[in-house]
DNA sequence: CATGAATGAGAATTCATTCAT
DNA sequence: CATGAATGAATTCTCATTCAT
């Protein structure tokens, strides 16, 4: 963050921007190191400087895209008194409309996660989009009760949606307003509740 | 059947069974042909007389998964009479059946559905999961309605939970029994329907 | 020659002919054995049955245009009895128009000399077009002499300038005529003989 | 001429000079570019940065080759206040010195404008060797004149005995000496002249 | 004899990575 | 630190040749 580093950062940075924007043209194999060196402006032997290998590289384009979403979406979270419906709907949304704005970075995760390369990497991949909520949706709650599924499937119910639904309108199959969010959300947690009062369902 | 086409068969489905298997495990590109037909038991002079291109074997490979899944499912479908909800949970319970019985398959498409490869490829990638049942998604009902979404909006509300599931089995993160399927296909309704007598929901 | 082996002929014959064609369209590599069979009507192991080697049958084709070359030329050669010029005339315009008529054959001769195959085969190349008139170009005559240069010379002194023409009729950059082939070779004729008492000519 | 731009050339040079022999050794085809990065003592790798492709470099070669003779021979151009017959004399001679000294040159040539490459390639191979005294065939003389034929014709006159008495030398089948040369071309000269004294003929 | 499916050695080309400057 | 020329292992694909039918 010195003005010194601040040059070295900078060719970090632009190597990484490189790389997610290329891996989305080309796909992560037909993405040349030499072709990222030149969209970032350095040299070939720069970018060996900063990483390791490419495989590396795509790593920590991975590592930090995960940082950056869990930081906006940390920096966003609302009032933890709130209703945990309230909660889940203020985070969805955020969640959605963060991966709606930055396609290049859902897409990277996207591919990323179901690339050989997850298999060296350490994460739990599907759950992936949903860490920043895995608290409240293990939570109870009043006036409803979360369907008795184990956890994974619960996420899986949230995030299964989200996913195909922000890649709908990236493909531009579908144009997102704040209304259809809102009642999207709410479908999907009618999917993964019931009502508490009544027993009977 | 004839012992000639016997033969002839035996190694391009040699090829196809390689092919699919490989791919799992070493991604596309991490797959060479020649690794391919070793695999296969087959030159490789061989395999490319089967198939032009590395290319075209893989769309090839697709192509036949999809033929072989419509017809699985053509083959089981219900009763026609039945109301549109038990013939929701009937194809929707021998689809997951399907892709969770048969984890090479499911896995090759969803990673060719997201690949480069795809963009030549005629499909609709995202409804491809539900191509047999696009034609119930789209009707009305008695005693529910659908919700007000756009079409390809309901489908990603039934494929996201959908693959998101079957993943998690796959992945051996969860068990699928016969009632937890029933109920989560109870759950997609749910998000995707409301009651028709009750207005208030 | 007897009908029993004459299916057989046609069959080498047709071999034959088709590599004659395609070398010239595709070059000697750049047309494989299948597409001679194909184009030929016969089975790639046929081939194989009337020629050791894609190599041999070149060589084989190589010696048949040569015979029957020789054929023809002896088949039209005119009198012994005639002055040396005239023979030299009439032997020259027969090659010509031969070779002018008979394209295929003519580039192909010249490919083949011109390729490392010819390392293998026996023949002295330059001389190949002239084979027939050698005779010729050895004797004295009446009236003139030949200059005095190695026979060699004097035979690249005639096919040098024969097979300049004839390819540049065959790329239809010059339209031959009677009169300018009798022209041509008068002017082949004076570039090998000085006039031996009459300087007037 | 720098120290980077000199080793730089110098791969550049080895290539194009091992391209040079192999290829009269081999063949087009029969020299694989593996060989070609082996006799230029370089990596297969950087045989392509330097050359797109196998074909390019044999373009390259033959344009290198063009220029380069085109430039001795220029050089080498003598008086054009000279009559037209020893302007004549002194360039064919010069042309023949040139490649009888060069005979890689002379016979990379010879292949390449026979080759299919030549399709590609934008010139008129026949009159390749020629070029430098297009000009001098085509104006008129004192005390003779060309004969009446196409200018093609002419050309070919010209560079067929030529071609075939430098290919005699090269295949050691005559000793060239300064006598015999001076006399060759006398006996060109006259292939395509005639003393303008006697408008008889 | 005729066939053509099968084969694998070999060819052109690419690209991640290194290292001398 | 930065660079990019150099490298060769690895990849896709071709094709002459064989051999079981």
């Amino acid at each position: 963050m010195s003005t010194i580093t601040h040059t070295t950062t900078d060719k970090r940075e632009a190597i990484i921007e490189a790389t997610l924007k290329l891996s989305i043209e080309y796909g992560f194999e037909g993405m040349s190191t030499a072709l990222i060196a030149k969209e970032a402006n350095v040299g070939m032997g720069t970018l060996y400087r900063y990483f390791e290998t490419k495989e590396h590289l795509l790593k920590e384009v991975f590592a930090m895209l995960r940082e950056k979403m869990l930081f906006v979406i940390l920096s966003g979270i609302g009032n933890f008194d709130q209703p945990i419906r309230e909660q889940f709907r203020h985070i969805v949304k955020l969640l959605c409309t963060y991966y709606i704005d930055h396609e290049l970075e859902f897409r990277f995760l996207q591919k990323y996660s179901d690339s050989p390369y997850m298999k060296e990497t350490y994460l739990d991949d599907t759950a992936l989009i949903l860490e920043p909520i895995s608290g409240i949706l293990t939570s109870g709650g009043d006036g409803f009760r979360f369907r008795p599924y184990p956890t994974h499937v619960i996420f899986a119910m949230v995030y299964g949606p989200m996913i195909a639904i922000i890649n709908l309108i990236h493909v531009g199959k579908v144009q997102m307003t704040d209304d259809l969010l809102e009642d999207l959300i709410d479908s999907i947690w009618d999917s993964i509740t019931v009502p508490d009062i009544t027993p009977i369902n």
